[in-house]
Order: structure tokens, then sequence, then C-alpha cells
DNA sequence: AAATAAAGTAAGTAAAAGCTTACGAAACGG
DNA sequence: CCGTTTCGTAAGCTTTTACTTACTTTATTT
């Protein structure tokens, strides 16, 4: 019989730029008060939304999967470039890399694995991504092909690492980014095709 | 003419413990309260030994590169295993994978990768590892041979990756123990050799 | 319009963490 | 054995940080 809640709408709203903080300094790097800041709420606010600071960054985690999946079903629905599913999306991540600040939260993240919550949390996020990106890879290579190159759930992982270095790469500026997107596509392309 | 300086002796006796606490709970969990009391000193020694926290963590950063090399050497010097260099590194770090912690200090590292030194730190230290793996990967495919694979320094940004990822896999218990190793032994033939 | 519950403001608190200081004990050279 | 310098102990200091509390304002329902 007053105002209604609208906690829910705004943790939503907000989750965006928690995202964005916790990828930009870490979990431990981000305070509560730079992260009130940039939402341009008091610290209080967000303890209104969320139990603690754990929590927030829980629910960073599970956000950034999640924007992530919508990312290539998008790309998937587009009818741009390769023919092929898994050639669409290794196109768009050679050069989207680090659009999304992805590895940074889970580079944070896995220095907090002891906790089990922060475990779990990244433990569901990989199998999830392992088991979306399998499914790309089998689009290509119906189940009674012949075998050409690896098993997808061993090329699957072996995309995963690839992200995860040309990442790196990327942060690093351990390459220029021509020759980078160069290197992901021909190792994407050999893991999935076994081709050069 | 009084007691000789030790300082640096001590420094290189406690790195490798430095190095362990580093790895375990990433560079912002680390207290120099906890680095004392593994070392079994006082504060105030540390920071005789380094000017800082920064500084015992960069410290850490270039002892574990060294160490890993040392390891890496020892093996190419047994002539046990696969005969050729690159296999029988793929065989040991497919069994071996996080002794060392290696990965948890690099992981660490990447989310502090703006402060300079600490990215600089990084970036040589990958630059030398990638180095390592080319060469070793050279020494099975002499520069005149019939291209078959990737070019070693794309075929040694994936092995890169695939260790990280296999890391990653140990850390969070996402394969038992040996699909991992049997995993990371297919990709990396894969990119090396482009067999299955 | 009055009541009620949410949204916002502005402090404050207690603990932790990085780093320092002050001082006594031990070892080496002369 | 004495003076100098290093080594070890113990306490403290200052800043930061996660989280709280007390209070005012705003919006919605009856």
């Amino acid at each position: 019989m007053a105002r209604p809640n609208q906690t829910e709408e705004q943790a939503k709203k907000l989750l965006p730029i928690i995202c964005e903080v916790f990828s930009e300094l870490g979990y431990r790097r981000t305070t509560t008060a730079e992260l009130a800041l940039r939402c341009e709420v008091r610290e209080n606010i967000l303890y209104r939304l969320w139990p603690d600071k754990k929590a927030m960054f829980l629910a960073a985690i599970d956000d950034i999967f999640r924007s992530r999946a919508e990312r290539w079903n998008e790309i998937l629905a587009d009818r741009l470039g390769p023919s092929n599913a898994a050639g669409r999306i290794i196109e768009y991540e050679s050069h989207h890399q680090g659009d999304s600040g992805f590895y940074r939260i889970v580079f944070t993240a896995l220095t907090e694995a002891d906790d089990d919550d922060i475990r779990a949390a990244l433990v569901s996020m990989y199998k999830r991504f392992h088991k979306l990106v399998c499914q790309q890879i089998d689009t290509q290579h119906p189940v009674d092909s012949p075998e050409t190159g690896l098993p997808p759930e061993m090329a699957a992982w072996g995309l995963l690492g690839l992200a995860t270095v040309s990442n790196i790469i990327r942060e690093l500026k351990l390459l220029p980014p021509r020759q980078r997107e160069r290197m992901f596509a021909a190792v994407a392309n050999c893991l999935v095709n076994g081709e050069r």
C-alpha cells in the first residue's frame, strides 16, 4: 500500500556498470565506493540490492556470460560472413576480442576460486560455454562424418584456450591487431577443421 | 668493517616462498603480514629486502619464469620419453600442469596490467616464453620442411593458450585428470603436427 | 490528504593492510 | 675488546575498505 519495490529493475540497470568496473579493476581492487561512484548512487543503495560485495561480483559473472551468449546468437542470426556457424563466430571473435570484459572477470575470479560460490559460478559458466562451442562445431561436423581433425569436445577446449591467450595478447599488445587476428583465425581453423 | 650484508642471499632464499604465497592468494589478497608469516620473519625484514609489496611481486613474476624454463631444460636433458623436444615437453606439461603456481601468478598479474612495471614484467615473460616454445617446435620442423600444420609462431601461441585453459580445467576440476591429459596431448599434437 | 514503505543522503565504525619507527642483539673488522 | 653495521623483535601509525545507522525525501495507495 505504498511505493512499489523496484529493486530488481534497478539491479538490472546497474549490473552492466558493475560488470564494467569489475572487469577494469578485478575483484579485490574494486571498492564498493568506486562501484557506487560509477553507478551514481550511494554505497548503501548497492547494499540494498545485493547483500555484500561478493554477491555483486557473482551477479557480474553470471551477467557477463549471458551477454556474451546473446551476442553470439545475434551473430548467428545475421546471414553475413562464412556460411558455417563456427567460422562466423571465429571471425567475429578474432576481431572483437576483449570488447566485453569477459576474460578480465574470469582471470580475477580464478584467483578467488577457493571461495565455493565463486568457484561454482565459474564452473557453471565454463561448462555452459564449452557446451555452446561444441554445439557450434557440431553443426558443421555431422556426427557420422569422416574423422577430420579433433573431436569437438577437445577442439572446443582448444578454442577456449585460444580465445584466452588471444585476449592476453591483446591486453599486453604482444602482437599488432592484424597479426593477432590472423593468428586467431589460423589456429582456430586448424583446431576445428584440421587444416592449415 | 662490520657484519657482511646478506640481504641478497636471504632474498634468494625467501623468493620461492613469496612465489608460493602469491600464487595461492593472488596479488591483492596476499598481505605483507601473510608473506612474513610464511617466510617466518617479521614484516619489516621483507621491507629491507624489497622496497615495497609490488617489488616482491615483480621478483616473483621473474622467478617463476626462471624456474619453469629451468625445469624444461632438465626435461630436455633427460633422455626419456618421446624423441622430439616438443613432444617431451607436451608430455611433461600434460601431467604436471599447475605444479608451479605459474598461471595463478599470471592471472593475478593480468588484472594489474595497468601498472607499467607489472605490465612490463608480463610482456617480457610472455615474449621469452613464446620464443622458448617456438624454438622447441622448430627443432622438429626444419625451416625448409614441407608445410605441415601451422607456422611455429602461431602453433606456439596455440600451445600457450592450451596450457592456460588446461590449468583452468585443472583448477576448476572441469575434467578428470586423465581426460584432461589426453585432451592436452591431442590438441597439442594437432597444433604442432597438424595430425589427430 | 494521510499513512506507509521505498529511495536517497550523509555520516560513522571497526577492522585490516601497507608501511614505519625505535631499539636491543649479534657478528665482524680493527 | 670495542665500535660499527647488520639482523631481529615489537609495537604503532595512517589510510583504506566493507559495511552500517540514522535520518529526510519522495511516491504510491486508500
